[in-house]
DNA sequence: CGAAAGCAATTGGTATACCATTCAACAACC
DNA sequence: GGTTGTTGAATGGTATACCAATTGCTTTCG
């Protein structure tokens, strides 16, 4: 029994079930069923639907049913451009600022991850994986831009869960995830920047995979 | 009777307010009150409330008003760190992907900064730099980027309006700014960039100044 | 038989009423 | 006189009831 306001236990109850597909991209977000078969009433489950939909996992239409976003091709890799120019700024910044605490949380995931990676279940593997990211973000110790960043990650996610899931790579992800944790232990910024694009690079191709894939497969939009 | 839901208007209406300084940082602002002085019920207000949140010109806080945001000093450089990243970004993107209209408009915005800044008043000029620094991001065509950059610009809007009505210096600005224009124009992202790097990189001192004098002022809290 | 107009149902927007929590002031007791 | 306990006023969270707008269907007329 959280404390926290019945709208965000909602909105992380909605939040799952679209990124696990439960809720599938186009379908609509109706306030009134939704709050009807939750429980709750209209209200909290509006303020939720505006805290997915900032998020960017609704759309919000005027005089419509909110819509669970399907995130075209374009606009997925316009994400992952900006998500990358973040994820820069962030290293960056990490590597004059990041403390000793920083980067010892940051080289334990690297750690779990490497060592759980053929037992764990994709999902709790993703969720490693966000959390490596965030805790580069922050490490710049520049709120606003942990923010932001955690906001794109999360309007990736699940994308790159996709992704993942397809084209599950041990020593790739590993490796590069190494290099950054590497650079930004040197301090290097030039080659803690250069890891990151790498990285990212490969997140944008698989993304744009995945992202054709399935517009072929639900080929019936207008 | 304009279309937007009376929430937005309610939101746009508080905005100016904020950024005009009639809502001082730091007041409280009670979804009971406001609404009844604005002759409108909770429910919209609220999500106005929830609206300017989300730029960041009103802090939420667990089980109290909400406040008008009072950016601290490291918050606003924050900010501006984030925001130089994401105009670089737009220029690079723009150097690439502008289209003779985007860069049109953009011009046509410095000429008129350029021709009306001595007669102009600085709110209206502060809009006219707004617009030009959109149209920058609006050249990028990426969607998602250009969303989160209107949000900093918001977020940085009453810092930089006061920095600039202190040291209004229209040599200065109009000369970044055609640097910008003619870099876009010869889309030479290296020069673009760092053009938009010293443009910015005033704005940060600027802002400094002006957030030391701000916090100087009223030294009073804990 | 088709197209247009109107009607009904669905849905989001708004208002209002109720509840739970918090903060503060006042009072009583130590 | 200080401290603590209790109470009530204020505020945000939640529920519900009402309204307006849009949609899709049906019905009627050409």
């Amino acid at each position: 029994m959280p404390k926290n306001t019945l709208a965000e236990r909602i909105a992380a109850t909605l939040r799952r079930d679209i990124l696990r597909g439960k809720l599938k991209p186009g379908a609509p977000v109706k306030e009134r069923d939704n709050a009807a078969e939750l429980g709750v009433s209209r209200t909290p489950m509006r303020e939720a639907i505006r805290i997915l939909a900032k998020e960017g996992l609704i759309e919000l239409r005027p005089a419509r049913s909110p819509i669970v976003a399907q995130p075209g091709f374009k606009e997925v890799e316009d994400q992952a451009a900006v998500l990358i120019a973040l994820e820069k700024l962030s290293v960056e910044l990490a590597c004059s600022h990041a403390t000793a605490a920083d980067l010892e949380l940051i080289e334990a995931l690297v750690q779990q991850m490497s060592d759980t990676f053929d037992e764990t279940d994709p999902l709790d593997m993703f969720e490693l994986d966000m959390q490596f990211h965030s805790a580069i973000a922050k490490a710049s110790h520049n709120q606003p831009l942990i923010n932001t960043h955690t906001q794109y990650l999360q309007k990736l996610w699940r994308a790159r869960y996709i992704a993942a899931s397809q084209r599950r790579n041990r020593e790739r992800v590993v490796c590069q995830h190494t290099d950054i944790v590497d650079a930004l232990r040197a301090k290097d910024s030039k080659a803690a920047l250069a890891a990151i694009e790498t990285h990212l690079d490969h997140l944008a191709e698989d993304v744009r995979e995945v992202i054709e894939l399935e517009s072929k497969n639900s080929a019936l939009s207008a």
